[in-house]
DNA sequence: TTCCGTGCAAACAATTTGCAATAGA
DNA sequence: TCTATTGCAAATTGTTTGCACGGAA
């Protein structure tokens, strides 16, 4: 799980390949950046750090591209609240808490995620997504420090 | 709470008086179908239906009343996955599962939605937001539909 | 030599904003 | 009267699509 980000470029560059699609620089840029980024992405944030190489590469190609990595099951979007959809590789965490004051995205530890699916699939027979939306609400921090104080925190936009 | 959508059009019409706000006809057109809907409504949905008594009201005004209505907290939106957000009255139901292949809105038990809270809060230190971003995934139908066989469900747009 | 993938521009969907005219209180 | 609210049009943001060209296999 700890791997390099050299390993997952790889792999994923393997898969692509296998997968018969063809390899393209643009695609090898879009993989090495979300391999190296270590959080998530929009697409506009991987367009215009790949574009400081490669000025020509358009935002299309990299919305087709991550769509393609999503079919063959490379990389996936999630919805962090309001705003442009994010996106990272395959291998990395699955279920996310975006904090709406902070901006900030925590993983929520696997046994929560499926104990709260259970309790759900048990009361009401349904199937949580956990993949593509995120739960939203305030992070620890900012939880406290809106108890104490009224007025809001400096930082990114509240998602609400 | 089983109140009739005469009793709630007439509070929330008094509340907006109270505001100090005024209550023009597009204000009034917008709360009444809101009322009336007993569903969640889109800004455009809202709007195209007030038009067929009003046409020159516009899209414009629907939101900006939206968004006043919920700074006085008569309304409020919830994002139930893609697709625009959603709008209803702040006398229903407020913890929603979305049904991302039938579009199914469910609301989700307060004992199930405190339980969850209050699992996240424990183990992570968050304060979970219910209000804005629905849970999504499957309904118990589609949920079992989908298990049986392979053939995707006719209906609407999945929400993933 | 194939076509798959690309760049570009234009289309699209949801939402917001500027501004002069209007209509509530 | 006074100014909050409106309609209209244009701007913004995020995302998708059509099409002819270029480059991976």
């Amino acid at each position: 799980v700890a791997t390099s980000d050299a390993a997952r470029i790889e792999r994923t560059v393997a898969a692509i390949r296998k997968s018969g699609d063809r390899l393209t620089s643009a695609r090898l840029a879009i993989v090495r950046h979300l391999a190296r980024a270590g959080r998530h992405l929009t697409a506009e944030e991987i367009a215009s750090a790949i574009r400081a190489r490669d000025p020509q590469v358009s935002i299309a190609t990299v919305y087709r591209t991550l769509d393609r990595l999503e079919e063959i099951g490379l990389a996936y979007h999630v919805h962090l609240g309001h705003g442009p959809a994010t996106w990272h590789l395959d291998d990395e965490a699955h279920h996310h808490f975006a904090c709406q004051s902070c901006g900030q995205v925590l993983e929520i530890p696997e046994a929560l995620v499926s104990s709260i699916r259970s309790q759900i699939k048990e009361s009401m027979g349904c199937e949580v997504d956990t993949r593509h939306f995120a739960m939203t609400g305030l992070c620890a921090t900012c939880s406290a420090r809106q108890s104490q104080c009224a007025e809001p925190v400096v930082g990114l936009e509240p998602t609400t």
